[in-house]
DNA sequence: AATGCAGTTGATAATCACTTGCAACAAGTA
DNA sequence: TACTTGTTGCAAGTGATTATCAACTGCATT
């Protein structure tokens, strides 16, 4: 079998973040260390809203503007991932695991995660055919459970 | 090769579109009828805002609500494909062709289709190890021309 | 530890991409 | 031609995200 799943699993590599971050010259609010946490220790794929609710909990001075800024920031320093599905609204995920795609079951809105090293190579194949290369790419599967 | 690709061509469909919506209950008003054209003869993947400019100047009765409204119709009917690239607004393409992924100019905004018999089956069959049923999928792949 | 300043923040307003409410209108059938 | 019901334009509303701006705070320096 080429290509296996795996869920996301919480992590506490947050320092590790802040140090990356430091470095880059991102000054470590408490409230960038707030939503570090949420995001290291999310399981799930939460979009801006969910994470300013679960970072209000541990400290009421984080504001949802603040939560958009700092994604942004976040995501420009690699230390999350920005998934647009569907319909809905930005989700994220902390980046520290490998590159993988996604499987979103139509009726609960659930995600699961996949990798094929086969669709990766033949990707790259085809934008090197087409005379790209590839930035990043994005490969979701909607799809109903079968039972 | 096992992949492909190819530019979306103009089409005069749209006539068998018209029965092919009658039949479904669906009135043929001028702004439809003129909405429909578009669609049919764009090479590209335009933008609501997009398909509102092309039509109004071909009959200014149509309305930016009629074409969002429009669009959706269209799609639930089949007649059009929705896809919603990363960060931008909804963009339409006629669904007479065959079912093809995309490649996107991240500096030009240019798309550049293709398919990859290969890469669907292999969705497949991850879909089926997962216990699900693929009810549809995207892939793109976000790149930079070679020079 | 106190200082200075550029980066950050919260509150508020604005923007973008759509969507909805509603009265006037027009497709397609009787 | 009349009728019935889907459609339309306009204006207002929504949800997600971004911009503005004065007040504040990391953190490198003194």
């Amino acid at each position: 079998m080429e290509h296996f799943t795996r869920m996301t699993q919480p992590s506490a590599l947050h320092n590790d973040y802040e140090r990356l971050l430091r470095e880059a010259g991102v000054r470590i609010t408490k409230q960038r260390r707030v939503i570090l946490k949420i995001i290291a220790e999310a399981a799930d794929h939460p979009d801006a809203m969910e994470i300013y609710n679960r970072a209000s909990a541990l400290d009421a001075s984080v504001s949802l503007p603040t939560v958009y800024r700092t994604m942004k920031t976040l995501e420009e320093n690699g230390a999350i991932r920005r998934h647009t599905f569907e319909g809905g609204p930005s989700r994220f995920e902390h980046a520290d695991s490998e590159h993988h795609d996604h499987l979103i079951d139509i009726d609960t809105g659930a995600v699961i995660e996949f990798t094929s090293p086969k669709i990766e190579a033949l990707q790259a194949e085809i934008a090197k055919e087409l005379g790209y290369d590839i930035v990043h790419h994005r490969l979701e599967i909607y799809g109903k459970r079968r039972r």
